[in-house]
DNA sequence: TCGGGCACGCAAGATTATTGCGTTCCGGCG
DNA sequence: CGCCGGAACGCAATAATCTTGCGTGCCCGA
């Protein structure tokens, strides 16, 4: 269990990650001017945040609409069998499905909620019926297709900046 | 409702937008290598992309776990009054709720889908508390508390290449 | 058949990222 | 109480990457 006890982040850590989990496109010489650091230092600290885990990588956001009509559908599913076997064969075939944005498995009587994303409500469909219907060791699932998009992203609240590490040579 | 057509992509739109929204960290030298282009001509489309709105961000992913315990559920939710202006309310404090990852409005019984990410089981508790149990125009949510990430992200699936803008003069 | 539009590659030029070095601060230890 | 090692900083030089100007080839429409 790789768990190394998270690394203790001062005020400008938090500020850092935040700024970066929000827009990681600026220069190093901008979030420095933020953070009140030279860019060398914001470089070694953000090489320090890869190292350690914190920032597992960087991707670009697309804008599902702007590919034509895209369908979005929150699933709720719930197996028959809930042996570990299965739960995990359920798992590997969301890992290797691309329209699976997110999978996550859940307490109560539903086993996981499933984000899907499609072209087309016809290939909603066909997901659903292939993911779902044609497993049968399903025993109910429930398509929410999603109307309106409130809000999205990954974006974590952080924790308060720990009062640790105080010891820093800057001016 | 800015609905400019949707961009016509050929294969190496494809290509290059997948590659960027799994990794936006490569050069566009290794960009280029990847779809057979030069670096200016990966850096045009890029750009291109950018002005169309296709690429709407780029960000950095966060390690929720390297952070120390995190606590992340599914609220289902469903409204009382359904009233423009309440559903409008409702939207306004999920997006300003910096805990709210993901905030969908669905079809069927459930009006909303909440992805919640707290730092403890205390801050999600007293998070439901705060949103939907203090507000009394809910007239009923059930938290799926998650036990398990089996798949995270945002990455959508891509249109298969359009054979479209065929016209290019690589060689 | 000709001309315009578009995308390309190449090669400067500009920006940004990375690294070496010397300094300061702090805490532990003699 | 003073010394030493570790950690982080800023600055400046270097390296890498991005950006842009320019000339070329291709396709499409006139």
């Amino acid at each position: 269990m790789p768990e190394p006890p998270p690394p203790r982040l001062d005020e400008i850590d938090v500020q850092l990650l935040d700024l970066l989990q929000r827009d990681a496109g600026r220069t190093l010489h901008d979030l420095g001017e933020w953070v009140g650091l030279s860019p060398s230092a914001v470089q070694r600290r953000i090489a320090r945040y890869r190292k350690d885990g914190l920032i597992t990588r960087q991707v670009a956001v697309l804008d599902p609409h702007r590919f034509g009509p895209t369908v979005l559908a929150a699933v709720l599913v719930t197996l028959d069998q809930e042996s570990f076997e299965h739960h995990r064969a359920f798992a590997e075939r969301m890992r290797s499905t691309p329209q699976v944005q997110q999978c996550y498995q859940v307490a109560g009587p539903w086993d996981y909620v499933v984000v899907l994303a499609a072209r087309s409500m016809r290939e909603c469909s066909r997901l659903g019926n292939r993911l779902f219907k044609a497993d049968d060791n399903i025993r109910r699932y429930e398509t929410l297709l999603v109307f309106d998009t409130v809000k999205t992203g990954l974006a974590l609240p952080l924790p308060a900046s720990q009062p640790s590490r105080s010891q820093d040579g800057r001016s």
